[in-house]
DNA sequence: TTGAAAGCGCTAACAG
DNA sequence: CTGTTAGCGCTTTCAA
């Protein structure tokens, strides 16, 4: 009665359950518990169906309590809007469905202390595992699910000075730079620039070291390497886009999407024709590039694949932890389309 | 030591920190609890203490047992990938993280069976609220959470047979047809067509009734009008595009964005150029409009006031329950832009 | 086959 | 001020 004074109706518990069906609470529990134990058909039924008609669900809390998993687990990314994570999500959240998980997804905005704020509500939450792909690159946070002793996975940003001390799923950064510059040098071109967002992220670092070696491999000294960098917004890239053109340069590396979305605004505004006034290689597929014409040449990064995997060994991690850590880097690919034009010197 | 058996060691609870401060749990609990409890300042100096040694974090699974809430919010849309609802959700998390909870965001891929197996998973964590942006706009799973009492908020699609009957935050359908079209009624166009996603969801309808509705105040008759709906896909959208172009119309109100996509690529790719061959309206701000020239006019809908409000909604359903329903229908602006000229009979 | 009962980690009376 | 204790809903051992 006193429960009835309650706003909401309590929900509804294996107690009553066991009430309606005539049995105990223990009947119920295994009924609904993956543990098999023998039990009557019959029981088995009246049990079934006093649960249907009560509406009951089990609560995966109270559950959990008693050492059974949460069945939560959570993806923590730096860029929510970007669709190279979204592609990502949409797959390790899929395959997490499948094994029974529920998933959070939350978003860090590229901000280590609100990541570290994020990963402590999930630590209380007692969530099952993580994805995380850490704001900024930064470990400290890392170290957090470490400490909590959490499975989990770093997606895309590795950590340089402990690389092989953590799992993780990311691409190849630095063949996605090497490729791009030796498609661009294979068509000829020799004054070749790149650009990309400054970042303390490894991962731009890591592409402009491919396109130096790409550069080095064609005798290509220092001194006519072009680096642009910038910050992560569409004016910083229409401005890289100026740069670009003030260089000289027969053809760029656009090194990373956003900034990239800010240069080809600018060619496009100023009537830049690629690969007429300029070669480009993109390096990144986002979904506006499907109305650049010609279309332009990208670096494809397997993102369904690289998802995918990411769910299945943050899996392979939560079965055994002790499991030492690896690290999976997956291979980019050239999508050749009208953006680069052979350079006859 | 049993426990230590196990490949985790356990994890830190109220009872570690009560032994190493040399207080009783009760005095722990209510340090780390949000009621108030005069409480020697060194005694929670040393539990503060403690619990820092420890790493002590509350266990936010056996809180709820004892009624506090769970510190869960779920927001659960039909199409993750679409640029509307992502847009939303960045809100929508950051509301909620500052008001303490941790947000789940699902993905029923348009497909009400998902939609209601990912609906009985939150159930199971009796999670706090939810916001529901229902597949396909069909309301048997939104019963599902008034069933079990969980504060809800259907989110941009409506129940037309039951608007009232639930709280709900959208966006104006009818009137974004209606500006669309008008727009180019005023431009002089009279001989206009409407394309969009030919759904089962009513908001697309909407938008089309606003078209009708608009073409009647300029005295256009039922013969006049021509509604083009297909699949959403953009192999959809582009045949759309040569099918207005058969048409023989002078304008159209691109009603859907995912199909405007293949409709543009379609005009585009076969050099039908905007607005001298066709003037066009957009219902939608996706990020690929940007890159294209001329600009397209757009009907921009709320995004970030709509995450903003269904949020704030949703915490007002949870404070108080018994609240009777309100709906919030936000309207949308015209960005004008290059896609519209003017038409002289 | 089934049930009784002892907790899981935490909250909140209630008693000192 | 602070500690004791009875649960919250569920799992699982043990006994019947």
């Amino acid at each position: 009665m006193r429960q009835r004074d309650k706003r909401l109706a309590p929900a509804v518990t294996i107690k009553d359950v066991a009430k309606l069906a005539g049995t105990s609470i223990a009947t119920v529990s295994y009924v609904f518990s993956e543990r098999e134990r023998p039990l009557r058909p019959e029981l088995r039924e009246k049990v079934l169906q006093a649960a249907a008609e009560l509406g009951y669900v089990k609560n995966a809390a109270a559950s959990s309590l008693k050492g059974k998993r949460r069945g939560i687990l959570a993806v923590l990314v730096a860029q929510f809007a970007n669709t190279f994570f979204t592609r990502m999500c949409v797959d390790i959240e899929s395959i997490a469905r499948e094994q029974g998980y529920v998933v959070t997804l939350c978003n860090s905005d590229e901000d280590p202390a609100q990541e570290r704020l994020i990963l402590e509500r999930l630590i209380a939450q007692r969530i099952d595992g993580c994805i995380l792909c850490p704001a900024l690159a930064r470990e400290e946070n890392a170290t957090l699910l470490r400490q909590y002793q959490i499975p989990y996975v770093i997606l895309e940003r590795a950590f340089p000075a402990s690389f092989s001390e953590h799992n993780f799923v990311g691409h190849d950064n630095f063949q996605s730079g090497y490729l791009a510059t030796r498609h661009l040098l294979e068509a000829g071109h020799r004054k070749i620039a790149f650009s990309g967002w400054d970042s303390p992220i490894p991962n731009v670092r890591e592409r402009v070291n491919g396109y130096r070696a790409a550069m080095r491999e064609y005798r290509l000294t220092a001194d006519t390497e072009r680096v642009l960098l910038g910050p992560l917004t569409e004016v910083a890239g229409r401005d890289m886009g100026a740069r670009l053109l003030a260089e000289g340069v027969s053809a760029a590396v656009l090194g990373q999407q956003d900034t990239a979305k800010g240069t080809l605004l600018h060619f496009q505004d100023h009537n830049v024709r690629w690969p007429q006034d300029i070669s480009v290689v993109m390096i990144g597929t986002p979904e506006w590039a499907d109305f650049l014409r010609p279309r332009i040449t990208c670096i494809q990064r397997p993102e369904k694949q690289m998802g995918r995997e990411a769910a299945s060994l943050l899996f392979e991690v939560m079965h055994v932890p002790s499991r030492p850590p690896v690290q999976r880097i997956f291979p980019c690919v050239v999508i050749e389309r009208e953006s680069v034009k052979r350079w006859e010197e």
